[in-house]
RNA sequence: GGCGGGGUAGCUCAGUGGUUAGAGCGAAGGAUUCAUAACCCUUAGGCCGUGGGUUCAAGUCCCACUCCCGCCA
């Protein structure tokens, strides 16, 4: 089986996620699941960088203890992939007992092949970008040294030391006969010209230790220096390979298919320091270093000075206000946005108004509704029969059309992940998108069942479902809750496999099939000036359904409905279909620590199993409900509760402080629908 | 200052020297009623940064100028 190792770099603790990390693990993540859909392999590895100076100085900064600090920041990060999507990774910390013995084999390797040398290091260092600068790359102004590379050009430090030194110098040669002889090993193109121009003008040897501080991978056999940072980083990547005591990992592993960076730290570090040193220790270089682009916030740079950095996960709470949507949609939703609207690569500019223009226009508008009119459709015509036939009668021009584009479009789809061209992909995608709703308007099934022809709109229906099926392969990887949800209402359960897409009539005729439910509800600007108020504040806290946890999301407002606040309103067929109600089986409960009401229970569905916490303790012993069916919403929104994250809620009935579970009267199986 | 990329529709951008310069979004109109006021069709909108040159023919090649961006200093 062909093997994929793709990095994101690690992330210094001394920052929250943001947009800038964020970008970065998402994009990796899209690649990661679409290199497994397609049977291979994949090692996907992101982390933390903990050993900086600046990190012990935040540290003591809070009067913690760096340990301490770390670890909670090392979680802030971990959490943050969590909620983003990010799917089966390694999370490498730099402060790992594995790391650190990485690291000082990996020094003592190059001391024995003498590109490392001691010397006496006198020059400027940037605590806040960890950077030394010559004194004529710094000059001096009102009495100070201003960074120019860190952002607020803090003041540079005067440094006199005795260090070591990496011969990175010797390796000028050796770099550009690797660049030239491997084309597509550094992408953007562009960028590899930068990389070209800055070996070119030659290259000095660097300081790689400081003297120590108490915090940072001790020098072998010399106590008195730490490994300087960026040196120390940038070895994560072979230790998740395995360096440098798994052989039969490193063999399998390395060198790494692809490391994603940002493009600040491309060239120095990931280009021209990082396979200098790994040809000085013996290995291989990386096969692809891809430097992507910076998002801009509404025409301005983010900055920490600033404080306009934009959180991804804000973000998406802010979309699943304003459009009514679940919190995993809409998390979806950003995920496609932030590599539809720019190239991979290069800059560009985010807006508010831009996404809700792509939510409403590409997700709500063409998507969502594409599916949603098809299976509408299939629903008014075809009730009981669920997926209808596709075989009768033989297809007209516009079937062999839809068809034959899907292949054409796979191509393309693949051609641009396979060049980590994650926008091409996305286009390719919706120029399916846009033949399906013409394929749909073109035909015009409505037609076709007015005039009784039953047969032929059959196979129109067929075809759309088809199309729609095809559509959520190519999804998976940057929507994979929201493939997964159309591929409910389709009848499919499984996740795809890539070539999935390349199969015509891979649904059973006569599956039935899920509710038609809009996945990307429209933005109206009611709701958009609504969301836009509530969020101005930038309110730290959530300002999701503040509702206790078994109570449903109040759902969306629909049309004129000016009394809804007050007791129960009165609901459409629409709004009750929006309630994915399914029959699980309890696999397993027990009582949740220091929570008189919780118990945490293990459920099926069947194909799938979910976590549910529900507040049950006082009037249920938990083993007596282990194997028992009940009725679970199976789409509520998680919620995390007591550090456990809740998939759903247990319907019971309620009175005179009874409280009974409600159960089917027969063994239907788990997963079992009910309407 | 050196190197590189760019300036094309209101916006974001495509455009191997060869008909009448294109797409998406936005705008206007039409058609339609399956669908989330969506979808589908049509239309408008262009000194292709400026000036010169090469050529039968230049958005495309060359030169100069100008503005923007990136990398390096």
């Amino acid at each position: 089986m062909s093997r994929f190792f793709l990095t994101t770099p690690i992330y210094y603790v001394n920052d929250v996620p943001h947009i800038g990390t964020a970008y970065t693990t998402l994009a990796a993540d899209i690649l990661a699941r679409f290199h497994r859909a397609r049977g291979e392999e994949v090692l996907f590895s992101t982390g933390t960088d903990e050993h900086a100076t600046k990190v012990l100085r935040a540290a003591e900064a809070r009067g913690m203890n760096v340990r301490e600090f770390v670890d909670g920041m090392a979680g802030r990060f971990q959490e943050a992939w969590r909620e983003l999507g990010v799917d089966d990774h390694v999370f490498i910390r730099t402060s790992e007992a594995r790391h650190i013995a990485a690291g000082q084999e990996f020094f003592r390797r190059l001391q024995e092949r003498g590109d490392i040398y001691q010397g006496e290091y006198e020059g400027w260092y940037c605590v806040g970008c960890e950077t030394f600068f010559a004194a004529e790359e710094a000059p001096e102004k009102e009495g100070v040294r201003p960074c120019p590379n860190e952002p607020q050009h803090k003041p540079l430090e005067l440094v006199r030391e005795t260090n070591y030194f990496f011969a990175l110098s010797r390796y000028g040669d050796r770099l550009l006969e690797w660049i030239d002889a491997n084309p597509g090993c550094l992408l953007p193109e562009f960028r590899k010209n930068e990389v070209v121009s800055f070996i070119k003008q030659g290259l000095r040897d660097v300081c790689i230790t400081r003297s120590a501080v108490g915090w940072g991978i001790p020098v072998p056999d010399d106590d008195s220096q730490v490994i300087y940072v960026w040196f120390d980083a940038l070895i994560n990547y072979i230790t998740v390979a395995g360096f440098p005591n798994d052989a039969e990992s490193m063999d399998a592993w390395w060198p790494a298919s692809l490391h994603l960076v940002g493009k600040d730290i491309y060239v120095r570090f990931h280009c021209t320091l990082w396979p200098a040193m790994l040809m000085a220790a013996g290995l291989k270089p990386p096969r692809c270093v891809f430097g992507h682009g910076f998002w801009m916030n509404e025409g301005t740079k983010m900055s920490k000075s600033l404080g306009n950095f934009i959180e991804p996960l804000k973000l998406a709470e802010w979309l699943e206000t304003v459009s009514g949507s679940t919190r995993p949609i809409a998390r979806d939703a950003v995920r496609y946005f932030l590599f539809r609207e720019m190239p991979f690569g290069e800059d560009g500019n985010f807006s508010r108004s831009s996404l809700v223009q792509r939510f409403n226009g590409d997700l709500a508008n063409d998507l969502g509704n594409g599916l949603n009119r098809a299976l509408n459709m299939v629903r008014q015509n075809f009730v009981r029969e669920g997926a209808p036939d596709g075989e009768t009668p033989p297809p007209s021009e516009a079937e062999v059309r839809l068809k034959a584009l899907a292949p054409e479009i796979h191509a393309r789809v693949t051609a641009s992940l396979e060049a980590i061209d994650l926008q091409g992909a996305l286009t390719a995608i919706w120029d399916y998108v846009a033949a399906l709703n013409g394929y749909i308007g073109e035909r015009a099934p409505w037609v076709l069942a007015r005039q009784g022809k039953r047969d032929e709109l059959a196979g129109v229906l067929r075809h759309a479902l088809e199309g729609a099926r095809v559509l959520t392969v190519w999804l998976s990887p940057v929507m994979p809750v929201a493939s997964q949800e159309m591929r409910a209402q389709l009848g499919l359960s499984s996740t795809p496999t890539w070539e999935e897409a390349l199969q015509w009539d891979a649904l059973q005729t006569g599956a039935p099939l899920g509710s038609p439910v809009p996945i990307f509800p429209r933005i109206d600007r009611k709701r958009l000036e609504e969301g836009n108020r509530i969020m101005s504040g930038e309110t730290p806290q959530s300002v999701a359904p503040a509702a206790p946890a078994p109570t449903p999301a109040p759902p969306a407002p629909t049309a004129e409905a000016p009394q809804q606040t007050e007791g129960i309103a009165t609901i459409g067929i629409d709004d009750f279909a929006k309630v994915e109600l399914r029959v699980a089986v309890v696999l397993s409960a027990e009582r949740v620590p220091k929570a008189d009401k919780l118990l945490h229970l293990k459920v099926s569905l069947g194909d799938e199993e979910r976590t549910v916490l529900a507040g049950l303790a006082e009037y249920y012993q938990p083993e007596t409900l282990v194997g028992r069916r009940v009725v679970m919403v199976a789409n509520l929104a998680p919620r995390k509760l007591r550090g456990l994250i809740s998939q759903g809620m247990l319907l019971a009935a309620e009175a005179d402080g009874k409280v009974s579970l409600l159960q089917p009267d027969t063994e239907l199986p788990a997963g079992a629908r009910i309407r």
